[in-house]
Order: structure tokens, then C-alpha cells, then sequence
DNA sequence: AGGGTTGTTAGGGG
DNA sequence: GCCCCTAACAACCC
């Protein structure tokens, strides 16, 4: 479910509820629930893997996390799993472990939309800046930084390193500018090219490296490995990704 | 069958 | 306050 691409697409199915009324809410969430009833759904918005449900004077705040899902229309799982569900005049809305909040709408307002890769107001020039702050960090750790790169996730992050051929443990302040502007470009290609694909299913199929054992371009054994400060799974290939 | 994981936050120690 | 580590959360895939 939970990188940048699967949110959009959460949105996509979820923009059927806006503007329809709430007429019941329940679930675990840990917070109150008694104002929704009659509240009308004004908009829905994604920031990285982050999903808001705007309402008129608040918006519930939905991060899938690892584990998170969703159904519409249909209970799938125990109640006890429940965290959240929202009846409208229009059908309902089931979320299932994931972390649900309450937050002020001025909240909205603080975001830094520019660093969301999949956001109109994606703002490569600003993640190049953030990007030059950082010469010691690793290329693995930046692209989960969502401070820069909203939405970028453990897969994202495996494939684009292997389009660019860089090695995961390289580092920002020895990469060439060039290097840069494409690991920057690419943050936001794969992006779309993932939406696309999980779009249509075939979402899998099409990685390169991740999960995978051998390199598709020469043939060699990849790599699989805990890198970083971030710590999370790398698959990459020795031959075709350069260590900067 | 059971360990690992498309993720983040909170808290503690240094 | 910062960095770094750990635990907690808890479902599904191979």
C-alpha cells in the first residue's frame, strides 16, 4: 500500500465521497468522532504518503504506515481491526491499521507542498538545495528523507538507483552535478511510472531490482543489503551502479 | 511456519 | 538540542 503513488491512487478511488455527507462514524481512532455526522467532505489531498480528508473546520489525517489498508463499500476485516469508518449518504469507508488523526486545518497550511515528487508544486530546485546541505549523507537515506523527497519509499528508492546506476551507499557531495539533477528527476519519473503500472496492476512486473536476484542489464548476481542510516533493504547491482 | 517488511513516532542515552 | 538506537505498532507475503 503505502509509498507516494499507492496514496494518489487511494485518493483517485476516494474522490467519489467528496462533497457527500457523513451520516455515521466508528472505529478505535483514538479520537473524537461525535462532530462528523452531517459534516460534509470538502476535499481530499495527499502530501507524500499521507492522505487528509478535509472537512469544514478540521481534516482527518490517514498514514497507512507498513501494514495500512482500506475497502469501500464493504467491512473486510474484524471489527477489532477497525480504526476508523465513515458512512456517507454515498456509501462507506473502511481503514484498517493505520494511524488516524485529528488535525487543526491550519495545519494544511504548513506543509511544504514542494517537496511532494508527485505534486504539482514539486520543486526540484529546492531538493537540490536541500540536497547540497547534506554532502555526507547517503543517497540511500536521502531518498526516504521526506523532508526532500515526499512520497519516496524503500521500492522507489531501490529502482531509481539502479535507473541512474548509482550505488545506494554513495555519497551526495561526491555525486557529479549531473548525477544529481537526474537522481532528483528520477525521484519523480519512477513515481509516475509506478502509479501508472499499480494503476493498472502489472505494478511488480516491472522492477528492475527490487526483490529481485539478478541484474537485468548484465546478468550478475545483485546485491541485497541493510544500508545506511535509514537501515532498510538495498538491491542493487555491483557492475552497473557506480559508487561515488 | 515464521521471519521479514512498500513506515513512522516516541523515548532514552550520550 | 542533536545524533543514534530501540521498541512499538500489527498484517501479509513468500
Amino acid at each position: 500500500m503505502p509509498e507516494g503513488p499507492s496514496i494518489l491512487l487511494l485518493k483517485e478511488n476516494l474522490m467519489n465521497f467528496v462533497c457527500h455527507q457523513v451520516t455515521s462514524a466508528s472505529g478505535n481512532a483514538k479520537f473524537d468522532k461525535d462532530w462528523l455526522p452531517e459534516e460534509v467532505l470538502v476535499d481530499i489531498k495527499t502530501f507524500g504518503k499521507q492522505l487528509y480528508l478535509l472537512f469544514e473546520k478540521v481534516a482527518i489525517r490517514i498514514h497507512l504506515l507498513m501494514f495500512g489498508s482500506y475497502s469501500v463499500n464493504e467491512q473486510t476485516k474484524p471489527e477489532k481491526s477497525l480504526r476508523l469508518r465513515i458512512d456517507f449518504d454515498a456509501g462507506s469507508l473502511f481503514f484498517y491499521t493505520c494511524s488516524a488523526k485529528l488535525v487543526d486545518k491550519s495545519f494544511l497550511e504548513k506543509i511544504d507542498w514542494e517537496a511532494d515528487v508527485m505534486s504539482e508544486a514539486w520543486n526540484p530546485k529546492k531538493a537540490k538545495k536541500k540536497l547540497r546541505s547534506l554532502p555526507l549523507a547517503m543517497v540511500c537515506d536521502v531518498l526516504l528523507d521526506q523532508n526532500i523527497f515526499s512520497g519516496v519509499g524503500n521500492i522507489i528508492k531501490n529502482e531509481v538507483l539502479f535507473r541512474i546506476a548509482v550505488h545506494p551507499e554513495s555519497l551526495i557531495g561526491n555525486l557529479p552535478t549531473k548525477k544529481v539533477d537526474e537522481l532528483i528527476a528520477e525521484a519523480r519519473q519512477y513515481s509516475f511510472d509506478f502509479l501508472n503500472w499499480k494503476r493498472d496492476y502489472v505494478l511488480k512486473k516491472h522492477w528492475l531490482v527490487h526483490t529481485k536476484s539478478t541484474c537485468p542489464k548484465c546478468g550478475e548476481k545483485l546485491i541485497r543489503k541493510h544500508l545506511g542510516k535509514t537501515n532498510r533493504r538495498c538491491f542493487y547491482c555491483l557492475q552497473d551502479q557506480k559508487l561515488y
